[in-house]
DNA sequence: CCACATTTCTAAAACGTTTTCGATAATTTT
DNA sequence: AAAATTATCGAAAACGTTTTAGAAATGTGG
């Protein structure tokens, strides 16, 4: 490594002929300091390439202009789903253009697994959560809710009445979802489900049942499936369901990933789709359109999601004035050819 | 926000009754502490829940357990490309096993574009390099591998004798597409290159030329167009290159995405892919095996760049040998349905 | 029991900022 | 011109660690 020479205001406080706070309040657009004078060593500094050690400065004013981002769990790290990748982009962006940069956490060698420890640790300002399945317990969620401004994306596992959080219309859009396919002549019509505690999985299945219920079809759990948001996990069940005979003809899945799987084993069972078995997604994915046959799926808009979720953050930062605040995006059926035409008789 | 009480080093000595060096040095593995005390500090501290403070620490010892990332250019962020996640993916699993936390360079309020100064400024202990186009100027790029452990991955621009990169086989990957065309009765190949910068756009290119060579073709300049790895700027440029007749039978891709826009732009024109024009690209992203025609293209392992990068990164943060490091990773041809079969006299 | 080596501990400096408070200089008011 | 006010600056403390240099305690050999 070649040497760099770092200059530290010291420096620069004696280039200029002034005192170290003076220097500091320049920097930092204090008024009591005249403005030629900040001039002079605003000049200075840029003549000498003065960079402000974030350290010492986080050290003092506890902020470290950075973002924290806990994504998925251990095994699964979470940039599996290509759901993630949009989300993070327009976090990116939003913190990006307000100043901020982006930690993900990944250190997994740390003696703690309590979320408030791992991100005071780091002095982020603020954290985005964006979770799968169950991989935290209660106190450890309170705790740092409680403790940091906190924002979780499609991911809060028990309402708090204290959380904020950007979601989906889950039940509004899956109940659409399931109306369009009981309008196209489904009567029978299977759900595969996410998991049973995350609320936005536990949401698609409340908007499945309420379109049942509407158009006076029968709830029956044994049309319910959990496929824990996994392709494979997907196929199997599927594979599993389809082969005795049970009069479905329509599938309604709670992501896009799994409703692949889902058609790769209705395809491997010699069902053909959507004429032998309709099928319906969630999260129009980028894949979904250039699958074959396109999929019908529920559109999230990561980019608002993201882009929400993050100013949202940003406010907590800035008013840290206690408001919970909540925001559901808006979702639409897109329908492509997966789920089909109307049935005949 | 709830209170939250924080205790530091100091704390705890008081109620350990030792000095507050005993303490760090305790916590910190030194010989110099017998054995009895380390263990009462380390309960102590772990009874009022000590975490040590970040910034502090690294105000001192000068590293953060860091590392970081830069992404594509400010426009494009980088995440648009799918090819991206599984790098970073792959990147945090390797650092994260280490103890390492990856931040993303974000913010774009900052008053330099020096990467040098980006990274010092926020203390990274060493960075990865992934860009796309030609957005860095040299001496830019000099002075940040001059000055901080540093990684490119298949986004060197010039190729100075010092730079630690990681790479894709590029040269020898797309001999063996183009060969596969050539061998498929293929002879008038059209190359939609990336750019005429990046070492591995222009090594994509070169690899294209060796095979029409080794196989008595002419190069022809006319036949290279350049997409800017852009699925919208190859449709247009495969509109217009096909518009008029040209003897033209089969393009290869330097990306995916590209290629996407080729066939949407053939497709578009009225040709039939394959049996008209064959085509094949390059990355095999996830879309690419779902794409209809389902697309052949040259595989890169994206989790073992991002892996070896990772690994590479923390070797050079580790030893600080000043040892220039290259890592060329494997590359195979996947062959699909869009390259078609042998053409017929 | 003394001289010396070794083990174990601590005081204090250092890291590079920000911020408080008081000092000085400049300006205004009386 | 003196007094009061205001604008501008600087000294020093503080942030929470690590690390150096040395002091105290302990052990060892004669």
């Amino acid at each position: 490594m070649g040497c760099v020479i770092i200059v530290n205001i010291r420096d620069i406080a004696k280039a200029a002929g002034v005192s170290v706070s003076t220097v500091s309040k320049a920097l930092n657009g204090y008024s009591d300091v005249k403005s030629k004078t900040r001039e002079m060593i605003l000049n200075v500094a840029k003549d000498m390439d003065y960079l402000p050690n974030v350290m010492a400065r986080g050290l003092i004013t506890k902020k470290s202009n950075t973002i924290g981002i806990f994504f998925g769990d251990r095994q699964n790290s979470g940039f599996d789903n290509p759901f993630f990748s949009e989300l993070i982009r327009s976090i990116k962006d939003v913190a990006g253009a307000e100043g901020y940069d982006i930690l993900i956490f990944a250190n997994q060698k740390r003696n703690t697994s309590s979320y408030k420890t791992i991100c005071y640790e780091k002095g982020v300002d603020g954290v985005i959560l964006i979770l799968t399945g169950d991989q935290r317990t209660d106190e450890n969620i309170r705790e740092l809710h409680e403790s940091l401004p906190t924002v979780y994306i499609d991911s809060v596992s028990y309402q708090y009445n204290n959380v904020n959080f950007v979601e989906t219309e889950n039940v509004n859009a899956s109940f659409h979802a399931v109306e369009h396919l009981i309008q196209l002549g489904h009567t029978r019509i299977l759900k595969m489900a996410g998991d049973q505690v995350a609320k936005a999985s536990y949401d698609r299945i409340e908007g499945y049942k309420q379109a049942l219920s509407k158009h006076g079809l029968e709830v029956n759990n044994d049309l319910i499936l959990y496929g824990e948001f996994s392709r494979e996990k997907a196929y199997q069940l599927t594979k599993r369901f389809f082969s005795k005979p049970g009069g479905v003809t329509a599938v309604f899945s709670s992501s896009d990933m799994m409703a692949f799987g889902i058609i790769d084993a209705l395809k491997d069972l010699g069902f053909k789709v959507p004429e032998d078995i309709a099928v319906i997604g969630f999260d129009d994915i980028d894949e979904s359109k250039d699958y074959q046959p396109p999929l019908t799926t529920v559109h999230q808009q990561r980019f608002t999601m993201g882009e929400t979720a993050a100013k949202m953050l940003l406010q907590l930062i800035d008013s840290q004035d206690g408001i919970t605040r909540h925001a559901t995006i808006p979702a639409r059926l897109v329908i492509r050819e997966s789920s089909g035409t109307k049935r005949g008789g």
